[in-house]
RNA sequence: GCCCUCGUAGUGUAAUCGGAUAACAUAUCUGUCUUCGGAACAGAGGACUGCAGGUUCGAGUCCUGCCGAGGGCACCA
């Protein structure tokens, strides 16, 4: 299925280009891959393109007399979702959707409905790795972006037609946890007996294991030394010592009954959460591999991967104590996903610190033949700073994730509290809705930012509950909703776009039917670009046309019976593209607000 | 020192692979309510898009240099 800009550009325009060529107005092969379609500012027309401008130059021609030369060749095509083509200067390409299309349009909305803007399966494999949660640090600011936003993009492509695989690797492996070990044993465990062990470890709290951390942190400052002992500690861990194994397992269980609570809380669901040390044993064939294709070599006690022409710098697969990296786990991983789930697409939404670490990663598994490194894709996001600087766990200045999302439904509670509409629900249903909208904000807020921009943490802006934010398009559906059950008329039957057909429809009526029609535009591009902020701003644009069309026309108590329906319709279809969008997004929308 | 990312009204952001008068929210000021949910709508003011060059018919976007912020550069992940 073919969107209308693609139509545009790869049919219409296409044959344009070639009939101009024909006639020898042009040169033969052009490269229409150059071209691209626009959206023009309100008012100039539904899409554009600057195709003449660039002709114009090509072939030292006034750009305006090429743009009309298009529109000639466009207008006889006789195009049926084109309503009107101007032309503008200095050489603009004008396209005006017709109304049988946005009828047609808004006919399937309501026919499709959850499944309009979706695409038939395309039989590729997209496998996601988000979210990615320490054990034993409690879940943190940091986390969310990474959640939410692989959370979208999972969900942007599964609706794109894509089978999608969604992983969490958690974070449960590495030197920290020799750290955490040492700290527990030392601190806590040292002289109990075996079952003393056993119910110590079984009450521990992730705010204990933080605290500990921290601590050790704190210590090792005066007392390098215990960097070492951590490190011996890590190394048992390594080598299966049996308590060692116990006190790291009781972490890894604690932490994972812990972001279940957030996960849920979240409305987050992940495939398969597969930790780091899944992939210890599977080091040891990539690193023989490595060193069969003269890829690794030894430096310094350590191994090192080397690419070639030094494309980057060199890293590490094996420390000089022997034990693994992230480096080597990560390729690890690598192999193992390709076996098991064969992805086209391998997508990392990971923080932007590791962009060196990924970058080696993937130069890695083309140079050892796995993959080609175009088909990887690393989401950089930027962090959650506070206005002093970066948060970190290691000095215990960490905002966690369930305090933020606590103070964010405590103030949708207080909103609701205020709104007359929900004032006859029972405070069970209150702290419900309470919770759609704080969770909403804070992932609206989120994700209506690009990922490669860094957030200063301020709870005023996390939390904003109107204007440009989650609530505002919530509030958009219940408002819809709320219409469309007073009235028991059946919109949806024959005549329902005779208005548009008689051209009786208002430029505000008309500015909806054209957001709602670009929805599949939208998920589209939103895929190609990994950037669920572009559904954002669709999704409040369309609120904006809606609201002003609201604001301007009555519905149940249109003039006219069929006005009457249309409008309905054009509610319930706006209410459905809002709640794909958002169902896209991850944001849930309550009954009443 | 080298490398990567980001710099847009007071504040927070948008602007898709270079397009038209740089858009929106917030804050400030002014309006809209006997009408379908005011968490709404309309209007006003507010920007040499960090600075200086360059490429282009056209630059917030690309290139060069500088300034500022953040991150990275082998035994943390």
């Amino acid at each position: 299925m073919m969107t209308l800009k693609e139509k545009i550009l790869g049919i219409y325009l296409n044959n344009a280009v070639r009939q101009l060529e024909i006639q020898k107005v042009i040169p033969f092969d052009f490269d229409l891959a150059k071209i691209k379609i626009d959206y023009p500012s309100f008012g100039r027309g539904d899409y554009a393109t600057s195709l003449a401008l660039q002709l114009g130059k090509l072939i030292g021609k006034d750009s305006m007399d090429v743009a009309e030369l298009l529109k000639l060749e466009l207008e006889k095509q006789n195009l049926k979702e084109i309503e009107k083509i101007e032309v503008a200067a200095p050489g603009f390409v004008n396209f005006f959707a017709s109304k049988e299309f946005l009828a047609e349009e808004l006919r399937k909305v309501l026919e499709e409905k959850e499944g309009y803007g979706s695409s038939e399966k395309n039989g590729k494999t997209l496998l996601i790795d988000y979210s990615a949660v320490n054990i034993a640090k409690p879940f943190g600011i940091g986390h969310l972006r990474s959640t939410i936003i692989g959370q979208a993009i999972y969900n942007i492509y599964g609706f794109s037609g894509w089978k999608t695989v969604g992983i969490n690797h958690l974070g449960d492996w590495g030197t920290q946890y020799g750290k955490l070990t040492y700290q527990i044993f030392e601190k806590k465990l040292k002289g109990k007996s075996i079952d003393q062990i056993a119910e110590i470890l079984k009450g521990f709290t992730i705010a204990e294991l933080e605290k500990l951390y921290v601590e050790f942190h704190q210590e090792a400052e005066a007392k390098p030394e215990l960097e070492d002992f951590a490190r011996q500690w890590f190394k048992k861990l390594e080598e299966g010592d049996e308590m060692a194994r116990m006190i790291w397992q009781a972490c890894i269980k604690i932490s994972l009954e812990e972001f279940k609570k957030i996960y849920d809380l979240l409305g987050v669901e992940i495939d398969h959460a597969i930790g780091e040390s899944f992939y210890l044993d599977k080091t040891e064939a990539v690193i023989k591999e490595a060193e069969e294709k003269k890829l690794a070599k030894e430096s310094e006690g350590a191994l090192i991967f080397e690419y070639p022409d030094e494309a980057l710098p060199p890293a590490m697969l094996l420390k000089s104590d022997k034990a693994s990296t992230y480096f080597s786990r990560d390729l690890a991983a690598i192999e193992y996903r390709i076996k098991e789930w064969h992805p086209d697409l391998f997508v990392y939404e990971v923080g932007a610190e590791q962009s060196l670490h990924l970058k080696q990663v993937f130069l890695a598994a083309e140079l050892l033949g796995w993959e080609k490194k175009d088909q990887f894709f690393h989401i950089g996001h930027g962090f959650y700073r506070s206005a002093e600087g970066k948060f970190s766990t290691r000095k215990g200045n960490t905002i966690h994730l369930e305090e933020v999302l606590n103070e964010a439904i405590t103030r949708a509670e207080k909103l609701i509290d205020n709104s007359v509409s929900a004032k006859d629900l029972k405070p069970e249903e209150k702290k419900e809705i309470a919770k759609v909208i704080g969770v909403g904000a804070i992932k609206y807020n989120d994700l209506s930012q690009h990922y490669s921009k860094e957030i200063v943490f301020d709870w005023d802006k996390i939390l904003n509950l109107k204007g440009n934010s989650g609530p505002y398009l919530q509030y958009a559906v219940v408002r819809c909703q709320s219409i469309l059950e007073k009235t028991s008329e059946n919109w949806q039957r024959p005549g329902l776009c005779q208005l548009l057909e008689k051209n009786e429809v208002s430029a505000e009526e008309r500015a909806v039917l054209g957001a709602i029609s670009k929805f599949p535009e939208i998920v589209a591009e939103a895929a190609r670009t990994f950037s669920p902020n572009l559904l954002c701003n669709f999704a409040f644009d369309l609120s904006q046309s809606y609201n002003l069309f609201y604001e301007k026309l009555p519905i149940l108590k249109a003039e006219k019976e069929e006005q009457k329906i249309f409008r309905l319709a054009l509610t319930k279809a706006t209410a459905q593209v809002l709640k794909n969008s958002l169902g896209l997004l991850g944001i849930e929308v309550p009954k009443k607000m």
